[in-house]
DNA sequence: TGTACATCAGTGAACGCGCGTTCACTGATGTAC
DNA sequence: TGTACATCAGTGAACGCGCGTTCACTGATGTAC
């Protein structure tokens, strides 16, 4: 016998999995409308549960949208993080690269995350939208700390480290972006190859304004 | 006596300022909400007519929503036309000053049109997203052609200096939407002028890394 | 200029519909002893 | 282990409401002669 769980797991378990399947749902939905076109019957009626049912997970489906944009964005943050880390003895050529490749694969592995954080950073639901606004401000932070690493940036003051940041932060978003737009076109491999081309051009650019940026 | 207009134009005349107090209504209301979420009777109710009245007009929010997209483009053409003209002759370092002045007063002529494209680009409604899509590529087009004449670019290629356009149109629309947000700040002046700051120096990396890109 | 008919922007009533929210309930799960 | 009571996720019916759309209409404006 395994050391039996508490048998006040399976309540627990039986309701995380219908907050689970609403959060599912939810954003299969929200592929194709907006979080403040979302319908709380709509959402319950995808999973087969009575509309009360909703208010026993969620007050509403803002509060339902703030708890997609944490686990979207945890996930968005896991690959800045490997992004970071994965690069930082690479040379730059290759860090661009491997920078988009792996932006690249994360919109392939959760394009529903990536579409529904792009939608609503500017959507008409403040506290989702606030909520995707302070998220990215805190990666731009995490990565201006990388930044200051390298060689090119020695030197730079806090607030400009910052703006590179959140240069790099924005152009991984547009570049996402990009390729979730990629996929609709009519040869999708072929429009995703030129969003991962412009997106490295897009980099050296960068990178060539920082390495000259102080003189 | 004048020479009389042709009493034709009565009726012509008050419909089209039907229509008018239609589109001015819904830019209001859409300040607030996405426009997958606003309703053809909050529109009339606004104005002040029945609901139908909205099908002499539009045959649905959508399509007011890619009207609106034309007169808001319209403006930001404008801006960009401006900006393009303006700085021709000037040093960099002016130039950009110029360039984010310009967008400033954009924003705080028109900021009802800038939230709605802003919010719109990437909404739910997909003929206004396309619409926003394809206005906001040939900006890109035209800044590459004006970019072409800049010293920094001689010997570019013609898809780098795409590249280089849509650098500056998603910087300049990055920076509207940072002047927008500036003003639900509690400091909207000094929020505005920290905007200003890293646009200005986002804009000066940018013009670095151009200025060493071939070599 | 005056008249007779056509046009058409806006009306107001009506429709069926799906929405969010409430409520008392059920019955499986959990807990105390 | 068994029993008696408490908890609580999910039910199903009901509610009032505002929605988008339709329709025949009105009366000012437009046009032909």
């Amino acid at each position: 016998m395994s050391h039996t769980v508490p048998s006040a797991g399976i309540r627990r378990a039986r309701k995380q999995r219908t907050r689970r399947a609403l959060l599912d749902a939810a954003l299969r939905l929200l592929e194709h409308q907006s979080l403040s076109g979302l319908g709380l019957r709509e959402v319950t009626r995808a999973v087969g549960v009575a509309p009360a049912a909703f208010y026993r997970h969620f007050e509403s489906t803002a509060e339902l949208g703030v708890a997609l944009v944490e686990e979207a964005l945890d996930g968005l943050h896991d690959t800045i993080a490997a992004i970071l880390a994965d690069t930082r003895e690479s040379r730059d050529g290759e860090r661009i690269d491997r920078t988009v490749d792996l932006i690249a694969r994360h919109v392939r592995d959760r394009p529903a995350h990536i579409r529904f954080i792009i939608r609503e950073r500017h959507g008409g639901v403040r506290p989702v939208r606030e909520a995707i606004g302070a998220q990215l401000r805190r990666f731009a932070e995490e990565v201006a700390v990388e930044c200051a690493r390298h060689p090119d940036t020695r030197g730079w003051s806090e607030d400009d480290l910052r703006m590179l940041g959140g240069v790099y932060v924005d152009q991984m978003v547009m570049t996402a972006s990009g390729f979730l737009d990629a996929v609709e076109e009519e040869d999708p491999e072929a429009a995703a190859e030129r969003v991962a081309s412009v997106a490295r051009r897009r980099l050296r650019l960068i990178n060539l304004g920082r390495r000259h940026w102080l003189g």
